[in-house]
DNA sequence: GAATAAACGAGACGGTACGTCTCGTCTTATG
DNA sequence: CATAAGACGAGACGTACCGTCTCGTTTATTC
């Protein structure tokens, strides 16, 4: 058991010239540069191929389109993602996550994110990828922070997490795309707080 | 001046064959059926053209891209676009308005909004054009509707109206944009009460 | 009636944009100076368009591939093709044409015609095109030549014309596509001796 | 010397595992089916090597490309490849011979010759293994049966046997690749019967 | 009622990215 | 070592859509 189990650990190799590493980590690499230096839609494939040295058939091979690359080169980018401040207080909790995504958008990054929310209305495969790797685990956050709100008697058990979640974070998707409002910690504080007051007990 | 109004209100002709409003209202027609039947993307101003009976040269003399035929598509066929309840009750106003907005998002046209959304995160003229016509009239009715409430003593005097708006509206447009979850009257009602909650004197 | 037949011989107009005489030509000119530089192999679309300036879709719209290109491109080269020399002997007319095929088959061209003739083997298109437009004729001219020698009682009544045509041309097509041995006026002379000894009276 | 040639006739084997006769014999019998199937363009070396089961490295290492595979195949399925007739008769040996080639240039195997003979046109090497190995042992039979001819004194003396080949050869090739007309047994017959009369003494 | 001016349908065009394909090389682990 | 499996770089392929253009035609005003 022990042994099937490391194998499954360290996988036994298939027969092959295995996935190049270091190939796939110059594609992310250039895909980062290049979505920040001009934008998901002008930016081609063609222009990360040459630049990584990579072929165009490669990155064919392991991504649908240069959108999906795009997804998980930002993601390898946040590895620093704002983790859970977990201060004790829900508020709190809030104010510092909504900070942070406000300030993410605010930043290069932003923009670039804003355009990868803009292609998943277009490509169901994008909005899933969308979904679980980057929307999914910040609103699974924003369910733990309420928990412990909730718990701490806080807030009031009987909210609906997701309304309450959509409320908080939602207005910070509203300022990125639809573009209305500039996004400052200000903001932030002014939302969770009126936020707040209307989860508190 | 009256001269001038006059001649704005009943433009003097000028000479050469006057613009076609028919064919105005068929690329408008085509294009709200096109945009609805293969979505925003794969449709082409090709085939507005071919369906309609204009040309893509007539099109382009117009619009600076099928994009904003789209928006003006749109907006030809939101007429009834909801107005203001006025019910005297800012809380059932919201709740209105909401109910409306999520009923939208989730018809046919939500999904086509959606794409005319995605697609401004690319072109900033689309985005001015979302603003300007579709966006902030919808605003507008919020920050009526806010007033309606503090001057009736429903609601604080001291709340920054753009993060209230955005506390309500954000949420529906989060759902549309991100789909993680439904729309329906049931949650426009729950995350109204939570902000009305939060807002209220 | 006359009206009509004139209006025939200047045929009325299509609507919409003609096409351009100017772009054909640039095109079969850049193509008629590649095929000859790199082979029609190595020859690419991409390089014709970007040679004449033309687009790609432009060549593709009026050409099925490139082969087909080299084709014309090699026919509005050979405008001088060796007409009838009609000596007043089928020996000499034989001497003279077969000369001349030699001669263009030793020439840049006879490498370029080659190759049409090589890729013809795989598509069968260019096989049509290659016998209505470059074999065809040559094999008409032959057909006339015979038609005389034997009307002047020169050749033999009885032969079949294809069969002697075959034997006088096939040797040069052989020479060209096996590149056994060189051609030259001597190897000319040689051939249509020994075949016209066998068409004779 | 001795020494040498015995090492030649059964090579002191190298070290390490020594090459695969079985392999060699499957890609050869894969290539012969493909290239019957679909044509020696459209056939991959890909599509050799998942048939046979060797990988593409092994064809590869042995074969510059699959053209060269292909007229190995070719080769190997010609050992019943016409022998000399040697009637007695040089008009019924050539006879005999063309009725032969023409019988095979009908045959499926026909058309995969004429795409050798066409490649040929395009890659030097494989001009070089075509002359050495499919038209060279041909012509080397031709010369044989022209020098009985002229040795029975029913052939001229006078003639270059180079001509007097490509008198013969060249009309079957000819329709080979030009495929103006029909080959048969009454074409060849009335082909050589021109020819001899024009050879013969 | 001509002359002028602009809008229009048709469709060719240059530009350019797309995603696919095949080639021939390479990098593994296995026999 | 030779081999199978298969990833890889290179680069052409043919397609698609964009937005512009060039025609000839139509429809209005202006002289």
């Amino acid at each position: 058991m022990a042994v099937s189990r490391s194998e499954q650990d360290q996988p036994r190799p298939r027969p092959g010239r295995p996935r190049s590493e270091q190939t796939r980590k110059a594609v992310l690499r250039a895909t980062g540069e290049l979505m920040h230096e001009v934008g998901l839609r002008v930016m081609t494939t063609e222009e990360i191929a040459s630049r990584c040295g990579a072929s165009k058939a490669t990155i064919y091979k392991w991504w649908p389109n240069k959108y999906a690359v795009a997804v998980e080169a930002m993601l390898s980018q946040m590895f620093v993602e704002s983790g859970d401040p977990d201060t004790g207080s829900a508020h709190e909790d809030f104010r510092l996550v909504l900070r942070g995504m406000m300030r993410f958008y605010n930043s290069p990054s932003g923009r670039v994110y804003a355009q990868i929310v803009g292609e998943a209305q277009f490509d169901p495969q994008i909005a899933a990828e969308l979904n679980d790797r980057l929307i999914g685990p910040r609103r699974q956050l924003g369910r733990t922070i309420l928990a412990r709100g909730i718990a701490r008697g806080e807030l009031r058990a009987d909210i609906d997490p997701e309304s309450a979640i959509d409320l908080i974070f939602g207005a910070a998707i509203y300022r990125l795309v639809a573009g209305h409002a500039p996004m400052g910690d200000d903001v932030a504080d002014s939302i969770v707080d009126l936020a707040i007051r209307g989860l508190a007990c």
